[in-house]
Parts: structure tokens; C-alpha cells; sequence
DNA sequence: TGCATTAACGAAAGCGGTTTTGTAATCATC
DNA sequence: GATGATTACAAAACCGCTTTCGTTAATGCA
């Protein structure tokens, strides 16, 4: 390895200014600093991000703690796609992502907290974090700035973004009535995430406001796996009276009451609608192509990145709570009816 | 933060003994030890991964180029998978993943091996890294220990490992026989990708070794995704004489012909049969269900890891070229024809 | 009892950078 | 031309951990 010193040698100066020319001091004379770029470029020099993060106490890196499998349903290829516009953001400011494994291993850091210290990183970003996870509540009291989506974690350097949830459900529900349904059944989350009880929580809201019927056999849930919301959908077409509409909590749920539909020879988007939450690639394709609740997934992972790069920044910057719009998209699997 | 000396004041012993539980070494007592690691885990005590690194040269770090947004056709759905499998194994061996961002900036680091050794990262991993990159002639040259996917890269110790692209498009061309086809039509790849021009190479094999009619109109190309797969379905059904089947080099392109068919009246899977490649998670859902041939994500995503583990491991490692079987899988959108 | 081993621990020199402080030389100012 | 301010550079301590090489004390053996 050529190290800050060989370079030094060879430019016939201390390995100070070296040092000074590779982090734009002014104190080094035009000349020195383009001799010094020369050197260092002839012998293909690169700094040791160790060395620099062991002298500074800076990384450039952020963690990112992802848990996918979980939940493969909402998570997959959803936040996926949050993730690639985040680091194309952070990337941007010169930080690469450190994406910490979730295999524990005896004898090594556990917790969010202790890994990120651990590797030193500056920031961190939770995504797909289940609410439950002890390490969170060490982590919101620590000096680490961190964002999380879908996690309502705040903390003294913690903020969190998700969609509008509440004001997603609620269009939703008045598009549904638009189109003359007024008997909704609504599939929901059992796992207790934050953006689940939102959309139940809207669910209800609209009821109300709406001056919708509520009944409980039409209140179903899943953890927004195609499975379940194919479960949920069977056992919704037991009960005696049945709904026009369901509005499910996730597009693979949706996909799932779909199949529960076909099932028992009902067309979904005629027999019943149905409506998803996400807008998911795989939306567009199903047949009928399913009228659902878009999520904005680039723009949240850029808010995400932009309210951490803020969190890292300044000491003192506020913890926030961002919401970000949702947009209904009409396809195929929602009909008027009279 | 606290430190090895924090921790060997508090426990009267010097910091190289502190350091030698850490690391386990033999030579310290039971007693020290345990005492050493009480104190440890009272005062939450975490090593600086940076410091490890600098005095060691080693980072427990794997890092991973991985190149999505291009050609979202192939890449996206189907790399996400392995990189998780692949994670999961080297995470199990205590190896956190380092994303690099491809964004590039100016004055930074630029060039796989320079970023490399930049975050003296142990190993890398290549994915959707395009063939034609810079980068690659230095990278393989180097001693870091590098697999990469779809990518025929072979270096001092670089691996790489890519599906059985030749056999698997061998084994759909006798499906399609099979199943009475012998017009058979192929969208290909006009990007130059290994795994492409094996499955060109498979279809012009299979036609002179099953005597099936060869005409140029029917060798159409794309670049995997699905508005490529369109057009070049579109251009197909302007020839004199249309196959009865075609076959495309991914999914996406196949669903893309799906369209076109159907745009002009036809129903792929009866009046013309399609067939991909990769399984994606789609192909279940379209309509009709794409008949393909799967890759094994996981299993890729495994292998790679395990190799990798390897080179890491032993200095002298041959590189190898690793192929993973495929499979086909029978939907609905071939259908058997006299 | 004397000697050679072995077990347990510590001193100190790195690893490759950053940063504070200092100093010599040059410059502007009156 | 003396004084103070600037400019350009360097010495050296430090970041937190590893590792080699000693050293001392305890142990084994004859």
C-alpha cells in the first residue's frame, strides 16, 4: 500500500501538507499542491478509509439496516425500490451504504446501536424494521442520527417518513363511493405496523364520515402476504351479507382476495371490486390490473436521504416526522356501479 | 467512546491483554478473562471496526457494486434476490455488506479496484456490472478476491458465476418441440451480456441439432426489458411467414411480446406460444402465466457467497468459473400444437 | 534443590491518516 | 527599516487496536 508518507518522500515535503492537498486546506502554495496531485495520481495513491475514520471519527458511509424475508409481501419489492433512490442521493454527497447483515453471530455487536458504533458509521437508515425490535428504544435515545420509514421511531436525532397512510385510505374510500360502493369491507394488518394501523385507522374515518355501513364480519386481516389476503377474502365470502368493494391494505393482499374470488367463480372488478395499497410492479399486470393506492417510493427514499444528510449535518437540527403523498391509480379492478 | 484502555484501567490489566480477549487468545487467564469481559459488557463497550482495520488490514467487509436502474428488465426483481442470499451467507461468517454508490464524484475514487482499496473491503462482489466497463482489465488483475454474477470476469483471483444460460435455453428448445414446435422464433439481447449471448448460442444450437427451420426474420434483439420485448415482437409480426412460438432471452421481453400480441388480436399461449427466461415474480401473475426458465436466485446468491468466502480465505485459491442449473417451468403460455 | 519449561501478562512499535501548534520567510504598513 | 500580519510548510501527538517480543513467576522434572 502507498501510504501518505511515500508520497510525501517522493514530493519532497511533509506528510502534513500531503495531508492538506488530499482535504483542500488553503495553507499549501499552488505549486506544492499540483506537485503533490501529481505524485499521487502517478502512483495510483488512495486514502485508507480506516485510517481517515480512526483519525476523524467520520465514516462517509451509512448503515442501513433492511430487514427483507419478513414479511415478503409489503417489504420485497417495495422497499427495494426506496433503497436505490436513497443511495443514489447520500451517494451523491460521497457516502457509501453499509448494509449490515442480520445473521447474529455470538461474540459480535447486537443491536442497532452497538453495530453502529461498531462500524462507525454516520448515519443510520431502519427500513423495514419491525416495530417490536428491543434495540429501538437504546437507539432513539442515542447520538446517532437516523431516519426510518415505515417506523414511527423518533428520537432525539431520530426522524421518521412514511406515506400518508391515513390521507391514502381516505381517498380511497371516497373513490370507492364515487363509484357507488357503500358497502366496504376492508382487509387489514394483524402485525400492528405503524402504516397498517393507519389504513385501518382511515378505514374507520371514512366509515364515519362517510355515513358508510360498518360491520364487523367485513373487517378482515392479514400481514400483507398474498396468502393471507387470499385467506381473509375466503372467509369474507362466508358471511351472509357480502360487501361490493374491499379494500385491502396491501396490492399483494389484493392479489391474494383476487385468487379467493376466481376461486368460487367471482370476477374481481365486476362481481366485486377491489382495491390495493402500494402500487407494487406487479399491479399493472394482474388481471384485472388493480386499481390501488400508490406509494411514492423514489420520493421517499430522496426525503429519507435528504432529512438524514440534514440529521448528520447539524448537530441540532429537529427530529421531524415526513409524510409523503400518495396518489390513487385507476385501473381495472374497481367498477361503477349504479 | 471507550476504549481498550478504559477497559483495561478498570480492570488492572494492560490493553494488550484487554486486546487478546478480545481476539481470543490463549494466553490469558480464566480469571483475567472473565473479568476483562464483565467489564466489557458493564461499560457496553464496543471495538472500533476502523482501528481493527488499520492495525489488521482486514475489514470484515465485503463490498458490492451492484448496478440496478440499467436495463431494469433483467436486473432489477432477479438481482435483488441473490444479493439477499448472498448476504445472508456471508453475514452468517460475520461479513457486513458495503453498497457502493455509483455515483461518481469528482475528486473521489473512481474504478472498482481504487474504491476497493479505498474502504479496504475483503472481497467483492459484481452485480449488473456491464461488460464493457473500464474498470474490469485493472480489477482483474488485482489480488483483491472478486466473484461476479453474469459476468464472465476471470482474474488472478476472480471468479464468477452465472446460470447454465446454453443448457437451459437448450432444454426450452426441446420443450418447445416436444410440445410441437418447430418455428421457433427468438428475441435476444443486443446488449452483449454473457448470459445473452449464451442463450443466442443455445437457440442457434439447438435449430441445427433438432433440424429446425432457421430464417433471420425470426431473430429478433432487445435489451431484456419489456418494451424492447414489444417492439421486437412487433417487428416479428410483420414477416411473411410468423413462428409458432418464440422464445425470448428474459421475462420482461416475454411480457412485453405478450403485449404486442395482444394488440393485434392474438392470444399468446394459443395462437402463438411465448416462452422467457429467469422466473421472475411476475411470470406467475401475467396472463397468461409465463411458461420460462428459472434461474436459481438463491442459490446463486449462495454459491457466489461461499466462493467468495473462499478466495478470502486461501491466498491461493484458483479462480473458478461456477454454473448453476436451471429449470424449466411450465405455465401457460406454450401450448402443444400437432 | 537446581534447572528448564511453560503460563500469564505487559511495553512499545506500528497501522495511515488528521490536526494543533509552531516557525521561518515573505509581505504590507507607517 | 522596524513592526506586525500573512503565507507556506513541518513536528509531533493522537485516533483505537494488534502484535511481536520480552519478562517474570509458577511449574515440571530429575
Amino acid at each position: 500500500m502507498t501510504t501518505i508518507y511515500d508520497i510525501a518522500k517522493r514530493a519532497g515535503v511533509s506528510p502534513t501538507t500531503v495531508s492538506k492537498v488530499l482535504n483542500g486546506y488553503p495553507d499549501v502554495s499552488l505549486k506544492t499542491r499540483g506537485k503533490v496531485q501529481r505524485i499521487m495520481s502517478e502512483l495510483g495513491y488512495q486514502p485508507s478509509a480506516a485510517a481517515r475514520s480512526l483519525a476523524t471519527n467520520r465514516s462517509m458511509t451509512v448503515g442501513v439496516f433492511f430487514q427483507d424475508h419478513v414479511n415478503s409481501g409489503l417489504r420485497h419489492p417495495f422497499l427495494h425500490d426506496v433503497l436505490a433512490s436513497f443511495k443514489d442521493v447520500v451517494g451523491g454527497k460521497g457516502y457509501d451504504l453499509l448494509l449490515f447483515s442480520d445473521a447474529e453471530r455470538e461474540n459480535f455487536p447486537s443491536g442497532f446501536e452497538a453495530r453502529a458504533k461498531h462500524r462507525d458509521v454516520d448515519g443510520l437508515l431502519l427500513v423495514g424494521v419491525p416495530r417490536t425490535d428491543p434495540g429501538l428504544v437504546a437507539l432513539a435515545r442515542s447520538r446517532i442520527p437516523v431516519v426510518s420509514i415505515d417506523l414511527d421511531l423518533i428520537g432525539s436525532r431520530a426522524s421518521y417518513l412514511m406515506s400518508d397512510n391515513l390521507g391514502g385510505t381516505r381517498a380511497a374510500m371516497s373513490f370507492l363511493l364515487n363509484n357507488g360502493h357503500r358497502k366496504i369491507a376492508f382487509i387489514g394488518d394483524r402485525l400492528g405496523t405503524k402504516p397498517g394501523h393507519d389504513r385501518m385507522l382511515g378505514y374507520q374515518q371514512s366509515l364515519q364520515e362517510l355515513d358508510l355501513p360498518f360491520r364487523s364480519e367485513w373487517m378482515l386481516d392479514g400481514d400483507f402476504t398474498e396468502v393471507s389476503g387470499y385467506e381473509a377474502m375466503k372467509k369474507l365470502l362466508q358471511v351472509s351479507e357480502l360487501p361490493t368493494a374491499v379494500f385491502c391494505a396491501s396490492d399483494m393482499m389484493a392479489i391474494g382476495a383476487f385468487r379467493a374470488l376466481q376461486e368460487v367463480g367471482k370476477k374481481p372488478g365486476q362481481d366485486i371490486s377491489v382495491m390495493g395499497f402500494d402500487d407494487i410492479e406487479l399491479a399493472r399486470y394482474v388481471t384485472p390490473s388493480l386499481t390501488t393506492v400508490r406509494q411514492n417510493k423514489e420520493e421517499m427514499g430522496r426525503l429519507a436521504a435528504f432529512e438524514l444528510l440534514e440529521l448528520m449535518a447539524r448537530e441540532d437540527k429537529p427530529p421531524t416526522v415526513i409524510t409523503v403523498d400518495t396518489e390513487i391509480v385507476v385501473r381495472e379492478s374497481v367498477c361503477s356501479i349504479s
